[in-house]
DNA sequence: CGAGACGTACGTACGTTGTACGTCCGGCGT
DNA sequence: ACGCCGGACGTACAACGTACGTACGTCTCG
């Protein structure tokens, strides 16, 4: 029945630790690493399971050992990017500037994963690493002097406004790989009655320094808290 | 070749306005709001062109005759959601209550459409509807009395909040429906000695009232601009 | 009033996707 | 020495998006 199969894979399959090409060990990460590549590569559309198997030079089921579905490893996808955000802290700065950069690190991992970044934001990601952001956003907020509730919601403030950002991030990212940037160009043909403000704002709203923009609303949420921290 | 598909055909095909079925013409729009309602029963992986066609009793190449393709679709229900955002506005209200109906009205559509939110967040809206929650924005901050550049900064800071917490708010929808209600429980198992402000915080981090923690974030921003406004 | 142009619905067909299942093999415990 | 077991692999299938060709209504122009 079979008889061309096992010549031909004698000469791919049995090599433990040998000569040619010797291949690392299929690992749950390296499939993780290989996917993300995959995706800030072609865009996250373009992967499959069978692109991912390729690309290690696999077989496509051969996956399904360390990863039971694609959805699970979208899932480990979203945990090692979020998993990158530098959270480095210094307890001993003041609790502002430990805030920023907390919010700041958020804004990176947009820069640093644009592609993957709408695969982060879509799926949970239900391990320990999740939860760090919160961590170190609830620790800065109990040097602010908060109490328990209030730190809870200034954390999750603080996160929302990382994450709007993140996604105003990747929006424009796609937006001007789309069109060739035109930025301030459409704003020319709106009806001037429904958009006055648009239009009359035109030059400021194709102008973008995504990172001043940040920094504003960065700013406005600190020194809000900053208020809050000292009144009470 | 051909004998059995006319005596078929005829049974379902040439009503034009006569009895039984009379099927109400398929439209751009009527393939919208089946998709969207396919997507709020079932989720967004569920949503696929067949479906879409056998909903509304039709062939599957039919709807190409009116969408071009899935991803246009799909842009399709992102415009179709983002104008189904109430921004009526009171322009003899005092701004800060103005802003906070536009960013409420935001939060609501992530209430009404929760499984949809994901395809609106992740697809470009460019039609002029899309403008629309900015145009609001910057009236407002014309109201507040804020200049071209900060009126622009500030309605993106209020618009990253408003997606931030629709991101939020859609995240804890899918955790509560895949684990069965088990909020604060797992913070349980976590490494004291990393996490010791998340388990020290355990209640306030389970009780979830997200209406009160999206109020204090907006207050926030709110109240910020205020002291920006008034300073000048 | 006839004929053609056109728009829309449809069936068939192809390539690609995720993954269930069975097989095979090399290293390890007994 | 032998058997077990985990991981790599090939085959197979259902469901997907959509390119293409066809058939039939309606509307327009002569």
């Amino acid at each position: 029945m079979n008889d061309a199969t096992p010549p031909a894979a004698t000469s791919t399959a049995p090599v433990a630790s040998e000569d040619p090409p010797a291949r690392p060990a299929l690992t749950r990460d390296r499939i993780v690493r290989a996917a993300i590549a995959l995706i800030e590569a072609d865009g996250p559309d373009a992967l499959s399971m069978r692109r991912v198997a390729t690309a290690l030079d696999v077989a496509v089921m051969s996956l399904y050992n360390h990863v039971p579905n694609k959805k699970a490893l979208l899932e480990g996808i979203a945990e090692h990017v979020a998993n990158r955000i530098d959270l480095a802290d210094d307890p001993s700065a003041p609790w502002p500037d430990r805030a920023r950069a907390l919010v700041r690190a958020h804004r990176k991992m947009a820069h640093d994963f644009p592609r993957s970044l709408t695969v982060v934001l879509t799926h949970k990601v239900d391990t320990p690493v999740g939860l760090r952001p919160a961590e170190r956003a609830l620790a800065v907020a109990a040097a602010a002097g908060f109490d328990g509730p209030t730190s809870v919601r200034a954390m999750r403030a603080l996160l929302a406004y990382a994450v709007g950002t993140q996604v105003r991030e990747v929006r424009i990212a796609e937006t001007f790989a789309h069109l060739g940037a035109a930025p301030g160009e459409s704003f020319a043909k709106l009806d001037p009655d429904e958009f006055p403000h648009v239009i009359a704002l035109a030059p400021e709203m194709g102008e973008n320094d995504p990172e001043a923009d940040f920094e504003f609303g960065l700013d406005l949420l600190i020194t809000a808290l900053e208020l809050r921290a000292t009144s009470t």
